[in-house]
DNA sequence: TATCGACATTTGTATATACAAATATATTTT
DNA sequence: AAAATATATTTGTATATACAAATGTCGATA
């Protein structure tokens, strides 16, 4: 009956992946109303929040590498949510007053999906569950 | 000193991620000796071991969707380490003989995988790990 | 038997992400 | 100041993965 019942159910590989694509699944649904995916939003939430906030900083907030980084302001300025000025070799990352007006539905979207988990876990056990998921990945760093 | 100590670093969609992209990270790693990436060796072992099996069943068995299944099996495909036969609407894959050589290899990198892991996390925490981020998969099914 | 729907797979396109190399600037050393 | 080194970012290329639509086939039913 068990989705994780098959033989590799047992191995930390398929475990750990299988529950970030189920995660980001219910993420991106959550983020749907933004129309943005969740990366894209987390990232630009922290642009409105940290007005120039330089890519390596973003990289060392989100955990992702500078090309990652790079990749999704590149998207975000596409769509008029964000401008890059570049002054020697530090660039600095603004919101557009487009990317503002989003603010309220981006933080609507980040509770809708915390709500959605934390429903589904439980507070409790969800929190528990983090800590522990982030002690794990310190261990590994 | 930690690196999850983000802003962010109390959502699960941000401490599921970044847990697997570390668990990747040491596959990747593990599976450097067998000259293929972790999903590709996965499914090598496991056609070598089901002779013959189809696309859906391993998209079931990896947790996966048929599309990426598909896409990984070209990759194999190019590699001359497997191939299709399509009789009708069912497709069967098959090991290569250069295949069926790397058998021994990927198994010795899926248990270095396990003992790096296992090395880093402790084999109880590991295992207990793995059933508990099995059960928060099921139950966001 | 012709059609319609269910199933299996593939294809087009997209997100998420990394590493290594390239670029460009800033700082230190000699 | 010239050269070497360090820092910040971007680019080229690759893996990992999905959804929706297309394709092709099998089986049931009208």
């Amino acid at each position: 009956m068990k989705s994780s019942s098959s033989r590799f159910n047992k191995c930390l590989y398929f475990s750990t992946n299988a529950l970030a694509r189920k995660v980001e699944k219910l993420a991106v649904e959550s983020w749907k109303k933004a129309d943005l995916p969740p990366s894209h939003g987390y990232l630009l939430t922290m642009v409105l929040e940290n007005p120039g906030i330089q890519p390596g900083c973003i990289a060392h907030e989100m955990q992702l590498t500078p090309s990652t980084i790079t990749r999704l302001i590149e998207k975000l300025e596409e769509k008029k949510l964000v401008i890059r000025t570049a002054e020697g070799k530090i660039t600095n990352v603004y919101a557009t007053p487009k990317g503002k007006e989003l603010l309220p539905k981006m933080k609507a979207c980040m509770g809708e999906f915390q709500k959605k988990y934390t429903e589904i876990l439980g507070a409790e056990e969800s929190m528990r569950m983090v800590q522990h998921i982030n002690k794990l990945t310190d261990k590994l760093g």
